[in-house]
DNA sequence: CTGCGCATGTAATCGGTTACATGATTCT
DNA sequence: AGAATCATGTAACCGATTACATGCGCAG
């Protein structure tokens, strides 16, 4: 079982969700697309480390809802004290910041633009979910309330769009002034 | 040609290198192995985009030392200005993270323990190599200075490191104490 | 009336990792 | 004595992306 199987069940433990969910739930931490998730999905399935029940929808597509059996849970808990692989990182930013050199400052300042448009709306989206977690918690939280897993995540978010964008100002800062286009 | 192409015409803007070099360089802003860029290398110098010298060493593996063409040149500056992808990020431990409440707080804290360790010696080595081109350029630094890129990415690495490091601290207080062991 | 969101699935292809292969020196 | 560093390369495999396929409702 590969580390995105692990990913879906952990997905999972948060409740029942359709696949479609669990695809745009699992991004922030580990990219991976629908094609990806289904077949993976059927397979835990088949191995019994989730169920699913059918939903007949009208007027939209059928769906699954998935859960995660006892099975699944015992695979989950064996796999967290495992060793944990390194961070995966691929930003072909960074591969363009390097000989960024080679460019006007016009050019440069548009990269770093179009990274700052980027980060400023997962900024919102992710201080807008914390906000609403933190005041459905309500001061509660520890180690083993539900919503602990979530509400450490979402803080990593936050911070780390402020972080980028923050890099990006500054990056900006050194970029020669251009005052007839800004 | 792919992502990983332009990357290490990239990184052959700094000069020339070997393709052992070459690996080592890229890894923080595109992680690749050794099996991935000697092939990648060898169809860059069959298209014309480098170059190589093969240099013989006594005591030592021989190596080639390969150099960016006009051509490669030519090719990162049309690069530059087109789409850029967003960033990949895939980090197991996250997975983890979401459904931390499964274990005890002992093995919640030695997986952030490990991740503190980790991001410890990845500040050091890039707090030192920041410093040392600091003095290098020697307050000199713009857009068009050779060492430009390389001070950007630096900079970035070592605050990232440290935003890793205050995350896992803050995490890491969340957890409940256990005093017989710390 | 075009595109987006919901919702699932398969097939072809590309990108990336693991494993195999070699070999001297230096550090522990 | 065994592991790490330097240094290059190939082959097999697995993981991930792109493209193909369907279909309705709703917003611009």
């Amino acid at each position: 079982m590969n580390t995105l199987s692990y990913g879906l069940l952990a997905m999972l433990t948060g409740g029942p969700r359709t696949g479609y969910e669990l695809m745009q739930q699992i991004q922030p931490l580990w990219r991976a697309k629908h094609s990806q998730i289904y077949p993976l999905l059927a397979k835990l399935e088949q191995s019994g480390s989730v169920r699913f029940v059918p939903v007949a929808q009208k007027e939209k597509p059928d769906k699954k809802i998935y859960s995660i059996t006892e099975q699944g849970l015992a695979e989950l808990r064996e796999w967290i004290p495992r060793t944990t692989s390194e961070p995966v990182k691929r930003d072909e930013l960074l591969l363009k910041a390097y000989c960024v050199a080679l460019t006007d400052p016009f050019t440069a300042k548009s990269l770093i633009q179009n990274r700052i448009t980027l980060y400023q709306s997962k900024l919102e989206k992710y201080s807008q979910m914390l906000a609403e977690l933190k005041n459905k918690l309500d001061g509660e939280l520890s180690l083993t309330s539900p919503g602990f897993g979530n509400y450490i995540l979402l803080q990593r978010a936050v911070s780390n769009s402020q972080a980028e964008l923050e890099w990006c100002g500054w990056v900006s800062g050194l970029l020669p002034p251009s005052p007839s286009n800004q």
